[in-house]
DNA sequence: CCTCTTTAGTGATTTCTGTCACCGTTCAGG
DNA sequence: CCTGAACGGTGACAGAAATCACTAAAGAGG
């Protein structure tokens, strides 16, 4: 288990009060690159706290379809499970593991009594949603208003900051991120490698700027 | 001022300690049909509570055009303004009465000791939260994975589950709301009508099923 | 080394949506 | 009653994106 040294090191909003009590009731988890964390219609049986590692956060439409949203590290929370735990409810999103991923779950039996004895535990928690719920506007913003050219410039900037300029992805794996073909990825791709804008090779591109 | 007891009456979450505060602290204001009550990029002065009405909320592109994202009605409350307000922050979004709309404001400086003494208040933030995020990622389904005409669709069901059956819109406002082009929606309009759908007139549509 | 699968590139075609142009109707205000 | 603005209908066209069809190259596994 995690001291609360530790622990309030990647979550500074946690008082050392409140990172003890968590550090004693919860379990570590790894999972492995490419483990779904978390399926659609899934229900929560504990919050998860990411220690290290990276997170994708995907909407899954009824006919399979699968729409990037945004990742998760370290120090941040899965909005949804905070909440939808202390309900009950299905969960309406997917988490996929893209590295290493280590958490902390947290039983929701505990979530009533984190809630009202620990200030910084709802501070965190409103923190989370309020964040997510900003990076959805975001993403509408995208969907509502942008061609695909400016979507992909967009979904890749996303993957650098949090991957680095060598990304290994596929075409097939981008078109589906962004819910589109691979036939679209690949000739935007082109263009853009012709505006020296990447570079591509077989199962990885660089992003030049 | 409104008695604790109407205020418990539309927001039934608050007990009555917490309904008597903040009848004590908050004001009441009156929002006119199509008055822009939060605009983006303004500040928030305070938290709003909707006690009776109907508000349209909008995101709004850099280039100015406007995108429907969901209503609010007498009980729900504006989630970011109960944050942002908390940290300053300015508005990511727009919204309009679109029918005489009485709001209570709460100044912000109270922000801090209700969700400390209040353990109603916290659990209808977090519940404020949870329920427009979810309904964030209906609007995401829709612009993600739906055409156009399916979109109409279901955006003529979300306002005729809040406005009734007969709406007062124009093709051009409907256009809007989903950043379209009012020949695109005249002609889906059209097909509709001609599926017995809808009955067309003039500044109304009637919705038949 | 050979074969099969995965990945990528590209032309042709179709569908969906946005845009332009134009016209008729309705309605408010002088 | 007249006029101009707002609203709505519709054809023609343009552009973006999806789909289909095929090819070539790379890499894995026998």
């Amino acid at each position: 288990m995690d001291t609360p040294e530790e622990l309030q090191k990647i979550f500074p909003i946690f008082d050392s009060k409140l990172a003890a009590f968590i550090a004693g009731i919860s379990e570590r988890r790894t999972f492995g690159e490419g483990e779904i964390m978390m399926k659609t219609g899934q229900y929560f049986k504990a919050t998860m706290l990411i220690i290290s590692g990276k997170v994708k956060l995907y909407r899954e439409s009824d006919e399979g379809s699968e729409f990037f949203m945004y990742f998760l590290e370290g120090g941040n929370a899965c909005a949804l499970s905070m909440i939808c735990a202390t309900r009950n409810q299905a969960s309406q999103i997917m988490a996929m593991a893209v590295e290493e991923t280590e958490v902390l779950m947290i039983p929701i039996r505990y979530m009533d009594e984190l809630m009202t004895h620990h200030k910084g535990w709802y501070y965190f928690v409103l923190e989370t949603y309020r964040s997510r719920f900003e990076e959805l506007l975001v993403v509408i913003d995208n969907i509502a208003f942008k061609n695909m050219d400016e979507r992909l410039e967009w979904y890749l900037k996303q993957q650098t900051d949090k991957l680095g300029k060598h990304l290994n992805l596929t075409h097939q794996q981008i078109a589906h991120d962004l819910s589109s073909s691979r036939e679209v990825i690949s000739r935007l791709l082109k263009k853009m490698e012709r505006n020296q804008m990447v570079a591509l090779h077989r199962n990885s591109i660089e992003v030049l700027i």
